[in-house]
DNA sequence: GCCCTCGCGCAACCTTTAGTTGCATGTTGC
DNA sequence: GCAACATGCAACTAAAGGTTGCGCGAGGGC
């Protein structure tokens, strides 16, 4: 239920790669496909389509500064994607404790008719 | 930071069909690749090698009856993933604050200079 | 007991995506 | 003007999600 037209925010911050360079941006301001691939395990192309996806998405937006590209993060979008992500935690998370609070119940019960 | 060695865990979650089946086993109850396949736009085979995946994690686990194979959710393996996920969304959203907090410092101080 | 059905697993194939290398283009600084 | 550097574009590989097609074992009528 909770997953439906925002796949693609998920499949944005869902790869591991993305996540890391939405870091960086985060921690060390804004940066170019070159800086971000040498703090990388990817080459600067790999870095270069993972901003290609993330400025699809609108998680961030460029710049552009003579021959440098400046990317920076979309703050509301980011905050936008984070609402998502911990809706679909406390989805999981209130369900878990639902399954949890029937087996109990169930416990119970079982326990209760043990002396038959 | 976050991300380090739960990459696992969240490329089992990251992808929407995984995801939705997580939903459908917590909501309905146990499945079989055939029932789940019967509520969602994918053959059989492919919601089967999604099982595989997250039976690999360790989010879900078999028991086969006969010639079905139920799966369900592992509670403890979920809870730990939706922990996975609300601290890679607290750790953005705390960024987040930070970065608005310096930016509306340097504002004050540019309206501030504004008069010379 | 026999057969028909159903659920499953395996294999081959297609498409997308993350990654690579290689090359051409535009900027900057001297 | 030229060397150095950041970028973009193209071709290729590898892995992942998806499909179809097949064969097999377990169950339920008759």
């Amino acid at each position: 239920m909770s997953t439906a037209i925002d796949d693609e925010l998920w499949s944005a911050i869902g790869d591991p790669t993305r996540r890391t360079m939405i870091d960086l941006l985060l921690s060390d301001g804004p940066g170019t496909a070159t800086s971000l691939s040498r703090r990388l395990p990817v080459t600067r192309q790999a870095v270069s389509k993972h901003l290609a996806v993330l400025d699809r998405v609108g998680l961030i937006h460029a710049e552009s500064a003579g021959r440098e590209r400046h990317y920076q993060v979309d703050e509301a979008q980011l905050a936008r994607a984070v609402a998502q992500l911990s809706a679909v935690g406390s989805t999981w998370d209130a369900r878990l404790r639902r399954i949890k609070r029937i087996a109990e119940a169930i416990e119970r019960t079982r326990t209760n008719n043990e002396g038959e």
